[in-house]
DNA sequence: TGCGTCACGGTTGAC
DNA sequence: GGGTCAACCGTGACG
């Protein structure tokens, strides 16, 4: 047992090793900055979700986070970080990179302020801003600042005479306790916000104990999953991993513009030139090449490689190397058996298998133009249209599910939310008919569909023209008739 | 030697 | 469209 656990971490360090040293040679340095160890990194960039992944992965494995640090070649204070995080959140995922805070000066809060205004021209700002708390108005993440309330009084209140903006009888609809659906909330696991004082509630949110919401009124990358519904799965499954065309999607061209060497013209495939593969538009990477448990490694594979991010954008290769499986010796919630470990040779290739984006694609996705080297931005019934096939998908994944967890033992296997899968439906003759890669592309359509950028939703064209259609439906009992339905769903 | 912390320079996105 | 601001990032140095 102990000599199967050494060996299991040789291998992993051989592998990663390995695959580092994929990842770090050629002209992928060229890219980004160097750091001390010798690893790429692209200052102001998150790292990689694989990258971010095999560093909590290593760490569940038992390994020391400066020997992650020097095998990754990732500062030991990023490793800190990233380990810190996962403890702290479970997310592996980088965090809500830009953007402003949430105003707290709501119309409601004005509309407070201005009817203390009056009921005493005399009241100062503080003595306001203990009202707002007092009345429940504001709690104490979200009150306004005494300045802030002097500046609401002296700008928007100055003239009690005159109508405001806020003028009662056009009042806007009060805020709304949560104005974003619910299922956006961070999933901390405690009301003790990882950012402490830098997470405030949302405006107009009295505050609740043991439910803490993410400040920003956007979606989160961290809580994404939660919408979904299936994030236990998608972790089981590694497939956040090799997310990194979410983690970068917004801003594909920049990197592809910070990509000084673009992808190699006939790249590697575990040894073999592309071109052979790509004669037949998709190609499958063997199983035998491939390190299954890294197989969730692979990017979103049918965006165009020249908008494939920069120092990340290697191949998939660049996070594989040759060998054997990566059998973690016991399955840790990220390495778990579903994690690509229990795939069979023929279902990784499902799982690795990647599809042209011009030849296939979900009905209502226009597909990618190879000629001009873009995506159609889909319009507002296009993304409706793919959110609801995005909800068939996922209903076929849940059916499965269920479906699985009787023959495994019962129907115990979905949770209370009726979504989220138990680890052994990732088991081998479990859910291995849903290959995670068409979970993966799931959970990242969806995360680019419920973006508010165009870009993503553009994204969601490409990683969304990953899924199949048919082995999934054929995974799922009874949902041949909604898949061929798909199917039969012209292409807008 | 290992690890937590923090300043720094950079990126990002809402306003 | 550009500037500002405040969030985030990973690195590297320090203790």
């Amino acid at each position: 047992m102990v000599v199967f656990f050494a060996l299991g971490l040789g291998c992993v360090l051989m592998l990663v090793g390995t695959s580092l040293d994929t990842f770090h040679s050629g002209s992928e340095q060229t890219y980004g900055e160097v750091n001390q160890l010798g690893g790429v990194f692209v200052n102001g960039r998150p790292l990689p979700n694989a990258i971010r992944l095999r560093i909590v992965e290593l760490a569940q494995l038992g390994i020391r986070p400066c020997d992650i640090s020097r095998q990754l070649r990732v500062s030991h204070g990023c490793v800190s970080k990233i380990l810190a995080r996962y403890n702290e959140t479970g997310s592996i995922l980088p965090g809500a990179i830009g953007g402003s805070k949430p105003r707290v000066t709501t119309p409601n809060v004005v509309k407070h302020i201005r009817d203390y205004k009056q009921g005493d021209p005399g009241i100062f700002a503080w003595e306001i801003r203990d009202r707002l708390l007092a009345d429940g108005v504001c709690d104490k993440y979200n009150v306004p600042s005494v300045s802030s309330i002097s500046r609401i009084l002296r700008n928007k209140i100055g003239s009690l005479t005159q109508p405001g903006p806020y003028e009662p009888s056009k009042q806007p609809p009060p805020q709304p306790a949560l104005p974003y659906n619910p299922i956006y909330q961070y999933p901390y696991p405690s009301p003790v916000s990882p950012t402490g004082a830098k997470m405030g509630g949302h405006p107009g949110v009295p505050g609740s104990a043991g439910h803490v919401s993410i400040p920003r009124s956007w979606p989160s990358a961290h809580s994404v999953s939660n919408i979904l519904g299936i994030r236990t799965l998608m972790e089981q499954t590694g497939a956040l991993a090799g997310s990194e065309g979410a983690a970068y999607s917004p801003k594909m061209e920049e990197w592809a513009g910070v990509n000084r060497t673009p992808f190699p013209a006939t790249p590697m495939v575990n040894g073999l030139e592309k071109p052979a593969l790509e004669a037949d538009i998709k190609y499958t990477q063997s199983a035998s090449g491939l390190s299954a448990a890294v197989g969730g490694f692979l990017p979103a594979c049918a965006y165009p490689a020249s908008n494939q991010p920069g120092v990340y954008s290697a191949p998939g290769g660049g996070y594989l190397a040759p060998g054997p499986p990566w059998p973690p010796a016991q399955g840790p919630p990220l390495a778990s058996p579903g994690a690509g470990v229990s795939l069979h040779g023929g279902e990784l290739g499902a799982a690795v298998t990647f599809k042209h984006p011009s030849r296939e694609v979900l009905p209502g996705v226009t597909p990618y133009n190879s000629s001009l080297n873009s995506f159609h931005v889909p319009g507002r019934q296009q993304v409706q249209r793919l959110k609801g096939e995005l909800m068939t998908l996922q209903l076929h994944v849940l059916v499965a599910s269920i479906d699985t967890g009787r023959d495994s033992g019962g129907p115990s296997a979905v949770s209370e939310n009726g979504f989220q899968v138990s680890e052994r439906q990732c088991n081998p003759g479990g859910l291995t008919q849903l290959p995670k890669s068409r979970l993966l592309h799931l959970e990242l359509g969806k995360q680019h569909l419920l973006s508010r950028k165009t870009e993503d939703k553009r994204q969601a064209c490409c990683t969304l023209s990953c899924v199949d259609h048919t082995p999934l439906a054929s995974a799922a009992h009874g949902q041949s008739e909604e898949g061929s339905r798909q199917h039969k769903d012209p292409v807008l």
